[in-house]
DNA sequence: TTTCCTGT
């Protein structure tokens, strides 16, 4: 009567519809919501034992486990508006979530010359329209350990950057994305867990072996009367992707980390956008996921060049080839006129057939919707180059470095 | 168009 899942549901829907506009950085939610008297089971005349935290921020909610001391999902919403502005990140510090009690939330101290670093799940530069936005990403709980160099500061920021820009061709973006824990097979058949921990017992944070996102995109409104009445046919982009907390190989292509969605609520306990996804969407979308994965996985694998060249000509597949599994797989039900729409799909994004895909049930995953490969690795080195050469707009020559140069040795020659 | 850490 009292399950754990109904109440999550109530926790959620009474804590989300006070929101509005009125959250507060400070403002303990977590109490409100999940009130005591809200059961009234006879056992819990006394209280229900807190285990979870749903903290509530401009831009983002973060369910904080103060088990783990990481949040167990941050969830937000990014639009093309949200993702850029004014935030900046120089004058921004990390702090303590005071609304959480001390016994249990994560402290600056725990990460300090603990080898990780602290990472965002919800992404700073996914909250630049104002700088207090952009600050709230900063409270720890908004934070899990995460491995910098090859990780945090290499794949996952392009990965990051890679869910940022689906908000230029989709109208919005929900994202969740939180830790995971998965055990490892010990010796017989069996199966243990091993992750380390960072602070100082008995509160401890625990180090995630990995991460996952789940993006959620509503396709663009018809921007002219000619789209909107093909806009029943615009499909969702939904996706799942898992990755080790650890440094990846750069090379390595998105899809090759594409989860099923029910592989990852399973390991983690979680049930996702459980407002749209229903059972026949998570089928479908399995079966995509899955087929996407082997492919990355394959490319991954086996990169000789005659195997690179043929998935390259694989992925490099005319657009106007897309969705035609909805005749060959026999999916009746998916019975629509697909010319129209499919040429009217955004910008900037190259649409990519792929067999499987069709029969979503009025979604397409992330892959079909655009290239899972990430930006060049060296898109850091790019935009640094990129910055330099505009600022030394008059005079082309990579002089603009030797000054620095000049006055630090200045500045030795001096002593 | 990005992540972060290190001292006194």
């Amino acid at each position: 009567m009292f399950s754990p899942r109904q109440l999550g549901i109530g926790i959620a829907i009474g804590a989300t519809a006070g929101v509005a506009g009125t959250y507060l950085l400070l403002k303990p939610v977590h109490e409100a919501p999940t009130a005591p008297s809200a059961v009234s089971h006879p056992a819990a005349k006394y209280g229900l034992p807190q285990s979870n935290h749903l903290r509530l921020f401009e831009g983002y909610i973060s369910d904080f486990d103060p088990r783990t001391r990481n949040p167990a999902y941050v969830l937000e919403c990014i639009t093309k508006e949200s993702s850029s502005g004014e935030g900046n990140r120089e004058s921004v510090a990390f702090y303590e979530d005071e609304g959480i009690d001390k016994r249990f939330r994560n402290r600056l101290d725990d990460f300090r010359r603990s080898g990780y670093d602290r990472g965002h799940l919800a992404p700073a530069a996914d909250h630049k329209s104002s700088q207090a936005a952009m600050k709230a990403t900063f409270s720890l709980s908004n934070i899990s350990p995460q491995v910098g160099a090859g990780f945090n500061r290499d794949y996952w920021a392009r990965f990051e950057r890679f869910v940022k820009l689906l908000s230029r061709s989709c109208d919005r973006v929900y994202i969740a994305t939180g830790p995971l824990y998965l055990p490892k097979a010990s010796g017989q058949g069996g199966f243990e867990m091993q992750y380390p921990l960072i602070g100082n017992a008995p509160r401890l944070v625990a180090v995630p072996t990995h991460f996952f996102k789940v993006i959620l995109a509503e396709p663009p409104a018809g921007a002219d009367g000619s789209k909107a009445a093909g806009s029943s046919q615009k499909k969702m982009v939904v996706g799942a992707f898992v990755m080790p907390n650890a440094p990846i190989d750069p090379t390595t292509p998105l899809s090759a980390f594409a989860v099923p969605l029910t592989a990852l609520e399973e390991a983690s306990g979680l049930d996702f956008f459980p407002a749209y996804l229903n059972d026949s969407r998570r089928a479908a979308l399995d079966t995509t996921a899955l087929s996407w994965q082997a492919l990355g996985r394959t490319q991954m694998q086996q990169a000789t060049p005659a195997l690179k060249a043929e998935l390259l000509s694989l992925l490099a597949a005319d657009p106007s080839l897309e969705p035609q599994a909805a005749s060959s797989s026999g999916a009746p039900s998916t019975s629509q006129p697909q010319s129209p729409a499919t040429k009217q799909r955004p910008m900037a994004v190259s649409m990519r057939p792929f067999p499987t895909g069709a029969g979503g049930m009025g979604a397409v995953h992330v892959c079909e919707h655009v290239d899972c490969k990430l930006p060049a690795e060296d898109w850091f080195q790019a935009a640094q180059a990129a910055r330099n050469s505009s600022s030394v707009s008059s005079a082309e020559q990579p002089a603009g470095k030797l000054p620095l140069k000049g006055e630090k040795s200045n500045g030795k020659h001096a002593r």
